[in-house]
DNA sequence: CTGAAAGCGCTTACAG
DNA sequence: CTGAAAGCGCTTACAG
């Protein structure tokens, strides 16, 4: 059995709350009692449980991170950036999963209640307003990514902005007829790039033909699968008069699409979203999301919320940027489309 | 204030015992009573706190994972795997990051010692048998993934087989001058790749050409990165005499030696290790490893052990098996390179 | 500088 | 079926 702060008092021939005070820099304690008990600490491979502090101090220097079991890349790059920012902090991260179902809302308030965080971090979890309100009497702090209320912090990423860019990216290449590969239109993310994409064709003066709107049958993760990118972009090119340019949803369902054009044998222009990791080195168009950076700042905002309960509350939102890569070439003209 | 189990207690007027057992299950509660206690412990958002019942039990039910700050993508899928296979139990997940530095031994140990998880899980944290034996000493359920020690539960995939068999494709398609995009040599998992590769080579009878191992200069996470890679492929398809094809450490660094040998205008046949979710999609021919099943497998083998702490040591070591897709096209004879 | 004691929010024998 | 009480392993005023 691991020993415990009495094991060590005893031998050091102090009490518990000098031991306790050594561990904690506590600094009205003689030096040669403190090198006195680390000594035998160090022997006895001792050192405070964190759960027992965590309850002493009615602070567990824990951040819970709540994320959909469908997390993806996207999740995973926003992961990296947490766990890169919390190493400057004395916190330690906690993964919580939440299946995409109709008690959303209970299964987070679940974890609230057990309070293991101090504070907590939630990644594209989708509420309504309401849902949101009944958070709010917890009085935990709350980051939320890729959502918006207003009483809590917030982070994301505009996406209706980003899917009129890529959009308009194409029409300025001179496209008109352009197609557009969606998730599960149900999805907010995805509700918001079909919005941004017709958008800007309207503007553009372009039609906006429902038809040319298509997603695959893969719903995993809502859509973002590569799969599902593969299988609509099968479906867009055998359309009699399909589209002769496109934007993808995703970055992980362009994969898809372009391995769908290479099987078809007939490129079209693409831009997609997010900037994952590799799709530099795939040469895809797309509009970036600073996951990495999102990260980052979540774990900032919530930190400092845990310090100072009465902060403003900030509302962060990135305009996604574009960046242009080999899979929307330069408009050549003519197309090379059937129909 | 968050409430308690006494504001409970008093609301419902019970001892505290009985607002416990309510949410323990515990059989022996009035039907009436419970449906008091659980009535206003709704009214008032309680839960108990899962961090003063874990001091109460001695039980955390967490499972600390351990992951060198260079986390990447097999990281992630193994993560994913952990975190679907924890969803059928009662445990939570806890993520601990250490520095790939020279105190890897004390940081683990300080992880250990603050004593968040009944189990943990070390992912391709390398130390050596006498800094695994003296982690030994408290007593702890501990999975090592992409490590092996004799003492604690392993799961891995042999790296060296692996790259002997990719290799060995590469031989039976009748190439010859074969090269290797190596990651950071000191690194374990590229040590024995560098190995099965060499050995590969010798059974046939072939040319070992220590400057056809190459890597990148980009050592992000050991080399495991896209540029290193693509700055890899640079280098070997400049090589006066360049390998006629490649066996590469990783899928991440295949990537961008596909990049470079577009770019070069020069493609060479090529196969590498890992089967990421998205190689399928880039035709990437790989030595796939089931890295989603040894998360789900690690949780497996860890409450398990947690539980009976007697059982058998489990070494489980899979081997990759190839998968061709088209990097690796059928062999026609004479092959297209320079020299 | 150090110790005795209360308290953090629970669980769980032990009685009844 | 229910309650009083001890205990989990710490921290932290309060005294001295």
């Amino acid at each position: 059995m691991s020993s415990t702060i009495y094991d060590i008092a005893r031998e050091a021939g102090v009490s518990i709350a000098t031991v306790s005070r050594v561990f904690n820099n506590t600094p009205n304690v003689t030096e040669k009692t403190r090198e006195k008990v680390l000594a035998i600490a160090d022997e006895l491979g001792y050192h405070p449980k964190a759960l027992a502090q965590s309850l002493a101090r009615k602070k567990s220097r824990i951040i819970s991170v709540v994320v959909p079991v469908i997390s993806n890349y996207f999740f995973m790059e926003v992961l990296a950036g947490m766990q890169d920012k919390i190493a400057e902090y004395d916190y330690d991260l906690q993964i919580f999963n939440v299946r995409d179902s109709d008690n959303l809302l209970q299964q987070t308030e679940h974890i609230m209640k057990r309070g293991w965080g101090e504070g907590y971090i939630l990644i594209s979890v989708h509420l309504e307003d309401k849902e949101w309100k009944s958070l709010d009497k917890y009085k935990l702090p709350i980051v939320l990514i890729d959502e918006y209320f207003s009483g809590f912090d917030t982070i994301s990423v505009d996406s209706v902005e980003g899917a009129y860019t890529a959009t308009n990216h194409l029409i300025e290449q001179g496209y008109k007829r352009i197609g557009m590969i969606s998730a599960n239109p149900l999805a907010k993310p995805s509700m918001d790039r079909i919005m941004g994409y017709k958008r800007a064709l309207e503007d553009a003066g372009h039609l906006v033909n429902p038809e040319w709107i298509v997603t695959g049958d893969n719903m995993t993760r809502d859509g973002f699968v590569e799969s599902n990118g593969y299988e609509a972009m099968m479906k867009m090119l055998e359309k009699e008069k399909a589209p002769e340019a496109c934007f993808c949803a995703s970055d992980i369902q362009a994969l898809g699409a372009i391995k769908a054009m290479r099987d078809k044998k007939n490129r079209i222009p693409l831009v997609a979203f997010d900037d994952l990791e590799f799709s530099e080195y795939v040469g895809l168009t797309t509009m970036r999301q600073p996951m990495y950076e999102m990260g980052q700042l979540a774990i900032e905002r919530l930190i400092s919320r845990t310090k100072h309960k009465e902060e403003d509350i900030r509302h962060t939102v990135f305009s996604p940027d574009l960046i242009i890569r080999s899979s929307t070439p330069e408009y050549s003209g003519y197309i090379n489309t059937s129909g």
